[in-house]
DNA sequence: GCAAACTGGATAGTGGTACTGTCCAGCAAG
DNA sequence: CTTGCTGGACAGTACCACTATCCAGTTTGC
């Protein structure tokens, strides 16, 4: 299909297709001539990919082409691929500040007791849960141990359902897609039904309260 | 204290504070003179709250003054103070599709289930979750409703805990502080950890395949 | 056979957000 | 009485994600 149909299937205005295209989230079609070019399927697949990733998501377009270039990277192996995925979803850390050791420490303690052991050392996300703590720790002056456990407890739990829930038969490239997918949407229906939870909930507790 | 030092004590720069004052999420300090003024306590701590809701959450100055302005409005029940509170740190909702009568419904379905009572109608939240399940449903075809009630049901769990563990005793601007924070960078801890059992979750499964 | 529509590609412009910097006149302290 | 700092107004910057325009060269419909 020419870029026209592209656009008319995928709803994405031709500016931004050209604006991806350039970016590199997107490959060139197969040319057909020095003025045209045939696009197909997997252009409207990824396309829709992408604009879940911008809208649910908010990743931004920077790291949205790490994510492209993990899939593409065919020496990779599945969960190296994964692993480059998670990456590319999480935010930029932050700089380190001055509880960063006692929560360095308490982040590895954390990690260690939930049995997470396949994480690697250098994990962006064992850097930004450090980044996390820290925080905490600036306000609350003895960081409330029993509730990091009760948290890793949960994600360990929710996180085990996604993974189990990928279908291992998949070829590479539709198992990242899923697993991006569902790391993005899933993440965000968690938060809203947390925030619904916690209205319900308030409701409860302060509702005879001025 | 003059703005040097509450420069000083909370270490965000004079132009930012003169920023937030402007945009009304810092009160003017108590008048000295023409050409100066008195801050205290109170401005320190709201300004390492900003810092935190813009860094940790990128919650967007706007909806910060949102925030502001529920913690300023005494006339606002506790319960009612929390309900703009969340709306304020909810995303904004998206556009509806063409599933939206099918996500309004599995939405409705899910609230109810749940045992959640007491979101109001009008709650962003709840458009919120229509938009996601609308995300879901286009994707694909037939939602996993059992998917939704587990995550429905681990919400809960987490909503309810958090909840508890507001201190009833605290004045109304403390109690608002602390859920806010808590919603945001507890809401950041859980996915940071989400990611990091997916992380070890997909290794532990995807180790032996190339 | 030829004008209108469309193509890929290059480049410039827009709108939003969150600051950041500069300038000013007026106090206040040393 | 000068040096430094003040609140206030306002202009400027940096980044991001598009969005628009222009171009020269096809391709298509008549």
């Amino acid at each position: 299909m020419l870029v026209s149909e592209l656009v008319r299937r995928s709803a994405v205005p031709l500016a931004t297709v050209k604006y991806y295209l350039r970016e590199g989230l997107l490959h060139p079609g197969q040319r057909l001539s020095a003025r045209s070019a045939d696009y197909d399927d997997s252009h409207v697949r990824r396309l829709a990919l992408l604009r879940i990733l911008r809208e649910v998501g908010g990743i931004p377009v920077g790291r949205l082409r790490a994510l492209v270039e993990a899939t593409e990277d065919t020496r990779l192996s599945v969960h190296d691929m994964f692993a480059r995925a998670t990456e590319a979803l999480a935010p930029a850390s932050r700089p380190a500040g001055p509880h960063h050791d006692e929560a360095a420490r308490l982040a590895e303690r954390l990690v260690t007791e939930t049995g997470w052991s396949d994480i690697r050392p250098e994990s962006l996300n064992r850097k930004n849960l450090v980044g996390v703590i820290e925080v905490l720790a600036e306000r609350e002056a003895g960081v409330d141990e029993r509730g990091l456990t009760f948290y890793a407890g949960v994600a360990d739990r929710i996180g085990q359902a996604e993974i189990a829930s990928l279908d291992k038969a998949k070829d590479r490239v539709d198992l990242l897609e899923d697993m991006v997918v569902g790391t993005v949407v899933y993440g965000e229906l968690l938060s809203v039904l947390r925030r619904l939870a916690e209205e319900h909930h308030s409701a409860q507790r302060f509702r005879d309260r001025y």
